[in-house]
DNA sequence: TCTTTTATTAGTAATGATTACTATTTAAGT
DNA sequence: ACTTAAATAGTAATCATTACTAATAAAAGA
């Protein structure tokens, strides 16, 4: 509701960043701008823009959650060195519902072995 | 490397239930079987049977892990009540190879308002 | 512009899922 | 049966996230 500074700049590294940016990394360059800005803040912002559609949410194997912007993307994630590629040119079309369930969105995630990987083999 | 009661059990949790359980109600239920399982061997056991493969992750929203049988199929989530559907009948085809990166498996998380939600508006 | 209202913040404490640790047990190979 | 290395139960520790509270500041009204 109230468009804080706090809130503007959380939201900027977010949409500026093509890391896929863990609550903690945000803080960290958040403190860039405002020196003591509360990791709080930086929680309670993050799912006060998810809850509001301005960000996604992208969660690991290891419990800890990462923050994408909302641009349509998917996501590659390679099994060995657990790096995260974003896919832009995926061409699959999902119907609009399913099993009378209304879709609105789908996140399709794709496991296998990065190419860096494969030439260790 | 060892096959073990508390092992079988798990996984035979996991393979039997159409719900997908958190670690928590793995162990309730795993102690219906060994009376003093302790929660520890619950989580050891789980890394250990992702990590080979035979039981895959999915995470909701709120930090915590749920698992799954490996059998295939995709997920619905209602945006509204957080139910999770099972998905069987998703007829996608993903390259083999996206940008170099050899794929091996892939998951869809289709996100929208579930048909109970909907009766509601 | 000044005042009021109410969301938001900083800072800290609490929560809760998961992991680490250790002495003991047990599966599997000899 | 004996040995050994992996696994277990039980407990303590870790760490991401949330809750709490008094102080601050954005928005709305006068």
């Amino acid at each position: 509701m109230k468009n804080t500074k706090q809130r503007q700049i959380i939201l900027s590294i977010i949409n500026n960043s093509n890391e896929h940016l863990d609550a903690y990394e945000i803080y960290e360059r958040a403190k860039e701008n405002i020196k003591n800005i509360s990791l709080g803040t930086i929680y309670r912002n993050l799912n006060y823009l998810y809850n509001n559609n301005m960000i996604n949410i992208i969660s690991d194997k290891k419990d800890k959650m990462h923050y994408d912007k909302k641009e349509k993307h998917h996501h590659f994630i390679c099994q060995r060195c657990q790096k995260i590629i974003d896919i832009h040119d995926l061409n699959i079309k999902i119907p609009k519902t399913i099993a009378n369930n209304s879709v609105t969105d789908y996140k399709i995630i794709i496991e296998g072995i990065c190419e860096e990987c494969q030439k260790e083999d």
